[in-house]
DNA sequence: ATGACGATTTACT
DNA sequence: GTAAATCGTCATA
């Protein structure tokens, strides 16, 4: 399947959202027209004022993410450590501030425009395997914030539209929210299995 | 007005 | 494994 993305496949729940996405694929059109694309590979969740780790926990509407209040589909887009941008995309309905953050994605179009935007990457592995390194080589950054993924030109998803076969998906704890008590555990990150692009792979225990 | 803090990445030991 | 880089945002005063 290679359409775009429309309204509705945004809407729903963030958890069914973000397994969704796996395989999917990204595509940022750039100014001048080129187009960069990548496979989606890795996704987390982020449940809304209940979540202890996401921006809206408790309520807090603020400045920054303001956005996460918007419709399913609007993208949400955040500077993070001073240095990086995060890429989400929101869900569920109106006024309700649930979202899932783009983790990784497998490289597929404008390769080398994404090795210019990120100099020190050596390996192709390393140019989008996280979520502030593919928003450098998205050239993704806050002018993207509320932009709508289902109708603008920028920035979209399209391909792939059911989830992955479940056993080519892991599902685990979530990425740098260690600060979040007992959601920092619950299984709200998503990654395919066999992919080498991903940010981090579960440790064997 | 001020201070503490990140949904991270990189380089280095 | 640890540490540094770097700054907009937000809670406190």
């Amino acid at each position: 399947m290679t359409g775009r993305w429309t309204k509705e496949h945004f809407g729903g729940a963030a958890e069914p959202l973000a397994e969704r996405l796996l395989g999917a694929s990204l595509v940022r059109v750039l100014a001048d027209g080129s187009r960069l694309a990548g496979r989606i590979v890795e996704t987390e969740a982020y449940l809304g004022v209940m979540d202890r780790a996401a921006h809206a926990f408790g309520g807090r509407r603020t400045a920054r993410n303001e956005t996460m209040y918007a419709a399913a589909g609007t993208s949400y887009v955040y500077l993070i450590y001073g240095m990086y941008h995060c890429f989400n995309v929101v869900c569920g309905e109106l006024d309700e501030p649930t979202a899932v953050l783009i983790r990784a994605l497998e490289p597929v179009e404008g390769l080398v425009q994404m090795q210019q935007a990120r100099p020190r990457a050596r390996r192709q592995r390393d140019l989008c395997s996280g979520p502030g390194k593919l928003c450098q080589a998205l050239r993704i950054d806050r002018s993207l914030d509320g932009a709508c993924l289902a109708s603008g030109e920028a920035i979209y998803v399209e391909g792939a539209q059911g989830p992955p076969a479940a056993s080519r998906v892991v599902r685990c704890a979530r990425i740098g929210v260690d600060y979040a008590g007992s959601w920092a555990a619950r299984p709200l990150r998503y990654y395919l299995h066999d992919s080498d692009h991903v940010s981090k792979k579960l440790r064997p225990s």
